[in-house]
DNA sequence: TAGAGGATTGAT
DNA sequence: TCAATCCTCTAC
């Protein structure tokens, strides 16, 4: 029987919009994101994420700057803004704050526990291995593309519902990976990880 | 409208 | 280390 809107489960608390995104982004490790796309379900645990806020210049929308590409992040939290990299991977955020304050975290890392088959196949792998281990491989791996942009995350199609809680000893912090051109920014500790993780992109 | 560059990935 | 690949943004 395909799922409805209101069998999914809440957002999680990360979602609270009270909170900051560098919070939010370490929040949502041992989170489960999830997608039934043709009553398929796959998903996974976050592992991996990185903070962006519109207050730096490492975000799409540094000082309020408002594009076609990005106007999904100046949407009030608790929705996905998906974006086509290097003209050929899907990467996905979840858009979090009020409305007009741009932020967003970037998923970069999944564990698989849903589905495993089915992305392997959609990543044309007889292997598990690290399958989900990068943003563009998640997205893949988990059938999202740029028609999830904008989605709620409470949607049939695509949700994210809590998994394990992870202990704060447990989460590394380091600079975010691919965005030199930031400047100072670029050192920000902002992305944050599992410890010792197998499934966290480049180790 | 043209040109440059990019929150990546996989092959070599 | 480099190519793939094409959308987005900026400059003119």
């Amino acid at each position: 029987m395909p799922k409805t809107e209101s069998q999914n489960p809440p957002l999680p608390k990360a979602f609270d919009l009270r909170k900051n995104v560098v919070l939010i982004a370490k929040e949502l490790l041992g989170k489960l994101l999830m997608t039934s796309i043709d009553g398929q379900t796959t998903g996974g645990m976050i592992v991996e994420t990185e903070a962006y806020s519109y207050r730096e210049r490492g975000c799409h929308a540094y000082q309020g700057m408002r594009t076609e590409r990005n106007k999904i992040m100046f949407e009030a939290g608790g929705i996905a803004y998906v974006y086509l990299c290097y003209g050929i991977h899907n990467l996905f955020n979840v858009v979090v704050n009020e409305n007009d304050k741009a932020d967003a975290v970037l998923v970069r890392a999944l564990q698989p526990v849903e589905g495993e088959e089915l992305m392997k196949s959609r990543m044309k792998t007889s292997s598990l291995k690290r399958i989900t281990s990068g943003p563009g491989k998640l997205t893949k791996a988990l059938g999202i593309d740029r028609t999830s942009n904008g989605k709620n995350l409470s949607s049939c199609e695509l949700w994210i519902e809590d998994g394990v809680t992870i202990r704060k000893k447990e989460i590394v912090s380091a600079p975010r990976i691919g965005i030199d051109y930031a400047g100072e920014d670029a050192k920000l500790p902002w992305r944050f990880f599992i410890k010792d993780n197998e499934w966290v992109s480049k180790m």
